[in-house]
DNA sequence: GGCTTTTGGTTGAACGCTCAACTGACCCTA
DNA sequence: TAGGGTCAGTTGAGCGTTCAACCAAAAGCC
């Protein structure tokens, strides 16, 4: 084989250069968006739709940090933070002492409710409107190989370290 | 027109989703092979190529931030760290009183030789391997839509706020 | 020439994330 | 049942980003 490359060709920088122009002006749009609309950002949205979503409102602090693609430091320092402004609460979880659920309140799935709609517009404006089928396909293709790649790889590997 | 939608079908959610965790993911391994491996981060990175390749090895603030997607007060912050270390240094624009040179010094070159080729295997492991050229094609498509979106959109549209 | 407005860039405070260290509870084995 | 190892979660320090306020130089304007 030949000796590993050490930089990119000219084809490679350039879709590299627009991928990561692209993912950082988006995430900075949306987390505008829902920060000036909502008053909180995209993680914790994140935070507050996957606890809507389960029957009882509630999920383990380590299921929530899997779910939220997120480290337990992170969902830590956010969940005290939803807790003081009211949007989760903290239970103790009676089966395992060393566990905690978070549950969201009502005025949690209030603040969800009334953020939504806004923070849907815009990631459909923004982003799902410029995909027909076929890219969206290509797209879920890519998603999952590099998910897959970063399965394998030792530094991208645990998504809750 | 129908009402609008306010929440995705269960197809777009899904294919969000998996956006978001791709995004998430590959940044952050990216950026702990980086910091481990040289020291700084993806954006200091951005910034010292940037600087290499022009014919000076400098470049107004402004130009920089434009280039490398970034506020000027991120920038700005980030060039006063890149000082302190020496791999950049900052002097006064001649022609214009209020402007200022970034330059990249031999050792910030050196520093960027040293970490090009770990980072560059990481990007080519983590990102270009998981294309073919039809999805290459495609997510350059995509890209440039969104980008064009992110244009047309009032919280989206200046990159240097 | 003086006046305001705009532009280029910096600064500091507030806040979020990361990393490493830590606490307690569970588990397993002898 | 005592011990060491692992697991769930939290914490605090350090650092980077954001936001708004700020300064100085340039450009418009009359």
């Amino acid at each position: 084989m030949p000796a590993a490359k050490t930089w990119l060709t000219s084809d490679e920088q350039d879709l590299w250069r627009t991928y990561l122009a692209m993912t950082r002006r988006l995430s900075e749009a949306l987390e505008r968006q829902l920060h000036e609309d909502a008053g909180f950002s995209l993680g914790d949205y994140g935070i507050l739709v996957h606890l809507s979503e389960t029957s009882e409102g509630r999920l383990r602090m380590s299921e929530l940090a899997y779910a939220t693609v997120s480290s337990r430091s992170r969902l830590s320092h956010a969940a005290r933070r939803l807790e003081t402004t009211g949007l989760i609460r903290r239970l103790d979880c009676p089966d395992d002492g060393r566990g905690t659920y978070a549950e969201i309140t009502p005025a949690g799935r209030a603040a969800l409710e009334a953020a939504a709609p806004g923070h849907v517009a815009a990631v459909r404006s923004l982003f799902l409107d410029a995909l027909d089928d076929t890219s969206a396909t290509a797209l879920r293709t890519v998603a999952a190989r590099v998910l897959d790649a970063l399965d394998e790889d030792p530094d991208g590997g645990d998504p809750c370290r």
